[in-house]
This record gives structure tokens, C-alpha cells and sequence, in this order.
DNA sequence: GACAAATGATACTATTATGGTATCCTTTTC
DNA sequence: GAAAAGGATACCATAATAGTATCATTTGTC
């Protein structure tokens, strides 16, 4: 089971990888060459970044990306919930109204519990916290 | 993101019903009926309890499965190892011997201590100990 | 012994998520 | 106006998940 997708896994590197940076900004081009990630992938991932107000972006010749935000305020779980979507661990009552599943209920308040253990644990986890360390 | 496939959920739901009545052997004709759970899907979950030691099988007419264990020593740990593989949150290290991945190795730590939780959380859940409360 | 009802073995299929590619368009700088 | 950037969008490949289908074998009952 993965935690984090390739995607995620990606722009996590890769926001990581400027925000070390004393250059602000970086055309995908440069980035795919020191960071060896597919081109028309990290393309993808950085349009969606752009998107979603975590990278500034200029058009044009000499174009580029660069955060929109401190690293302090790019937190991992938005990315993750960017393209994973909303975090949770149990399925179950999304689907139906009814859960048929009653003898497993239990089951799902514990795992109901290891969820919010997960999302307190991943919460302060910012690009810039990453950088430490290094 | 499911920390339980289908399959262990319909392990987990058939094994608790059946760890419930006083009746020891059943066919899965008659879980089918109760359960909701496609035949061939249960047939096919079954099997597979059956070759991992969990039921026990008897052939022929009037024949069916019952379980070769208490349920204090069914663990739901052990059914998603049978049908998920071995937990793990984190693939890093699996794949290439270089983590090319130096920015993100906190996180890989942070997620890997995630992990040893959730285990132990899961680890004493038994089938047993998802009747209680009923 | 024949038949029905059970499991054993095994192969196939459908759907979805993941991890990408490819192409054409627009913008900007030189 | 050409080159180098991003914007938009559609397509494709692989693998995992969730099931189906079929035939063979065993066993109890008449």
C-alpha cells in the first residue's frame, strides 16, 4: 500500500529541490535534467501546481515556475490531497447508507482512530521541514 | 486510499459470523444467503483461507468450512498479509538500491514510524475481539 | 451405482487507478 | 518571426482490484 503516489512523490522532490534553491525560478526543462523525472510527467504535476495556487508561473521565453508560497506554508497532506484526494483509510460508509457490515464496525471505529493518529502525524510536515537536516 | 481490500473485508465479515453461531460447518451456498457476498468471490476467498490454514474444508455432499482456529488466534493482520501481502506504507528503499530521493528521507522516516504504529495498533485485533460489543 | 451437493483447481474478464505520452495552442523574449 | 517557455487536453500502458466461469473431484444419500 502506498502512502504517497508517485505524483506526490514528485512534487514533493521537486519543491523541495527549489525551495533549497537560491534561484526562484526554474522551467521544467532545468528541473527534469537534475531531478530525473519524466518531462511530460512533471509537465503534468507542475500545471496542477499552478492550478492549485502552489506555483506561480510565467509564460514565455525564460518562463518558469516558482513557489507561490513560503516553504514553510506548503504542507505535504495538501499535495497529497491534491492527487490522492482527501485522506482517509476506511471506505465504508462513502458508499453505502446502510453498512452491511455490522460485525466489522469495530474494526472500522479503530481504523477510524489510526486515520486521525496518520492525518496529526503528517499535519506539520511542510517543504521547508523537510529541508532540515540536509 | 483502502487499508482493507474487498477481499479482507469479506474475510474479516465471514469469518466473525461465523465465529458468532453455534453451528461449526457451513457452505458457502448458505453464507452467500446471508452475507450478500458474490458466490464465486467467496468461493474463491475461501480456497485461499483454506491453503493459509485458517479453515478447515470438507468435500462432498453436506460438506463446507469451518474454522481451524479459535477465533482468539484469528488475526486481521494476518488475513491482509494473506490477501494484501506484508504492510508497509513506504516502497523507497524496494525498488532501487540509491534512494535518489535525498530531500524526502525525513519523510520516509516519518512515514515508516506512521507504519510501526499502525501495526501495533492492528496487530491484537482478533476476530474474537470484534464480537465484543455486540 | 447414480445423482446431487459440496469443494479444488484454474483460467478468464471487467473496471479502475496509476503512471505516464503526445500534440497542438498561446505567450513572451530576443 | 523564431525559439523557448507554459496551457489545455486527449490519449495510452500497466497493474491492481474485484469479480466470473468452468471443469474436475469428493462424499453422502437414495
Amino acid at each position: 500500500m502506498k502512502l504517497i503516489t508517485r505524483d506526490t512523490d514528485y512534487a514533493i522532490r521537486t519543491l523541495c529541490y527549489i525551495a533549497k534553491q537560491k534561484q526562484k525560478r526554474f522551467s521544467v526543462t532545468e528541473l527534469v535534467k537534475v531531478l530525473k523525472i519524466p518531462r511530460p510527467f512533471l509537465r503534468k504535476i507542475f500545471q496542477r501546481l499552478h492550478k492549485e495556487g502552489i506555483l506561480e508561473a510565467c509564460k514565455g521565453k525564460n518562463g518558469g515556475f516558482s513557489l507561490s508560497l513560503p516553504a514553510e506554508k506548503i504542507f505535504i497532506l495538501d499535495l497529497m490531497k491534491i492527487f490522492q484526494g482527501e485522506f482517509f483509510l476506511n471506505e465504508c460508509l462513502l458508499k453505502k447508507k446502510t453498512c452491511p457490515n455490522i460485525y466489522t464496525c469495530t474494526l472500522k471505529k479503530k481504523i477510524s482512530d489510526i486515520e486521525k493518529y496518520l492525518v496529526a502525524q503528517l499535519k506539520p510536515i511542510s517543504i521547508a521541514s523537510l529541508q532540515i537536516g540536509r
